[in-house]
DNA sequence: GTCTTCCGATACACCGCCGTATCGGATACG
DNA sequence: CGTATCCGATACGGCGGTGTATCGGAAGAC
């Protein structure tokens, strides 16, 4: 993202020294966040982590939890972008035209989306216990379903463009019901993630709810 | 499970006053990890709410985090009897015999189970910090792991007593698979709820998720 | 190169909470 | 009803973290 760096030409004075020492802060953090967990993190050790005072931290953010907002939407736009990407790039690549069976190259496109979701079990660890905190906070929360809103509705676009789709199973009434379907599906699994601490595992099963879910039942892949 | 009675019978002298106070501070803690969350809370706030002092709690447990293992167990066999209850108690019962078409009479328990699942919000809060603390903590997450094995056995058992369970799609192996979907799909729906608050509307669409899973894609309820 | 501006390190006062030790009163038992 | 036992309230010392105010030094402007 060139946002900061714009927005340090753009913002007059300020900057350099300053945005190195909030990236590294944000970065810290992160760290700190997934291996302790957002309300098990005192300020001082993002500090400590970061190799900064507090002195630091304070002229950067107004309070941790500014921080922790910070940190999840620079990662969570992103992975949106990720995602989106991952959607985007298809249609019968050099790899070879959809040769399963499974559905038409939305198969592929799943493969792709799954690995970019589940790929940083420090993500999911940050993801959820934001979540969390948004459960309790009702304005966080609006921002969040915001977010899912965002890739729910690149997830109906895509599979509205998708060949087959005619194939989606009747109890998801369109397109949008189905991305509803396919967050969903990936919230059960990244729970399940979470607890294992099986990666390959829950990517082949992401793959298998979504072809359950997305293509209609009577088919067979094999 | 019995066990707290048993132990107060065999464990010689103690209880009474002893039980209420472990009761009253579990209450209270529940109440108060609800609306702010483990990791936001202090012993002395749970003391505080209960109307003890911090006397009592260390004379009842050994620390916050085993307060809250106790907790969670409490609840969390309770929750588990309640299933296994709402999915025991069926056949064509006095209300008419499955007249839905979107599968057996799994539809019937489907709804029962829902209803126990996502009804009560805290205890969705409290279990979403338990996750989050599992995450973290590799035995906790066995603990966890365990009990939602348990909950699928008995759905696994549930769906392949059921009548017309060849409908299932050949995607999801055995009723094993199923199973592990719809726990899939009963976490994904949590998330969503935790968000938006919508109880009727989780209802509805973990049934119709339920229903596109577990059902033959190819049926059109309608 | 100087000068201004800004940033982050240090020092300080403060508060909340923890864990323990002690003690008075409640509780069960004979 | 007396007594031994247990339970929980209170008091204490201490630690860790917070937020602010001050100051020295780096970074950009000219």
């Amino acid at each position: 993202m060139g946002v900061e760096a714009t927005a340090a030409v753009t913002e007059g004075r300020v900057t350099r020294r300053r945005a190195r020492t909030r990236a590294d802060l944000l970065d810290a953090a992160f760290a700190v966040f997934a291996a302790k967990g957002f309300g098990r993190v005192s300020i001082e050790e993002v500090c400590a982590a970061a190799g900064y005072s507090r002195g630091a931290f304070y002229s950067n953010f107004a309070s941790l939890e500014e921080l922790f907002f910070a940190l999840y939407r620079r990662r969570a736009d992103l992975i949106a972008e990720q995602v989106t990407a991952a959607l985007a790039r298809d249609g019968p690549g050099p790899g070879g035209p959809t040769p399963d069976g499974a559905g038409p190259d939305v198969s592929a496109a799943v493969d792709r989306v799954a690995a970019v979701l589940l790929l940083d079990r420090d993500w999911l660890l940050v993801k959820t216990d934001f979540l969390v905190y948004a459960a309790r906070a009702p304005e966080v929360a609006r921002t969040l379903l915001e977010h899912r809103a965002r890739l729910r509705r690149a997830i109906a676009d895509r599979l509205s463009r998708a060949p087959g789709h005619p194939a989606l199973p009747a109890v998801l009434r369109d397109a949008d019901g189905a991305a509803h379907a396919v967050v969903a599906a990936y919230d059960g699994v990244t729970v399940q993630l979470l607890l294992d601490r099986d990666v390959e595992h829950a990517r082949a099963w992401l793959g298998q709810l979504l072809t359950a879910l997305l293509t209609d039942g009577s088919r067979t892949p094999e």
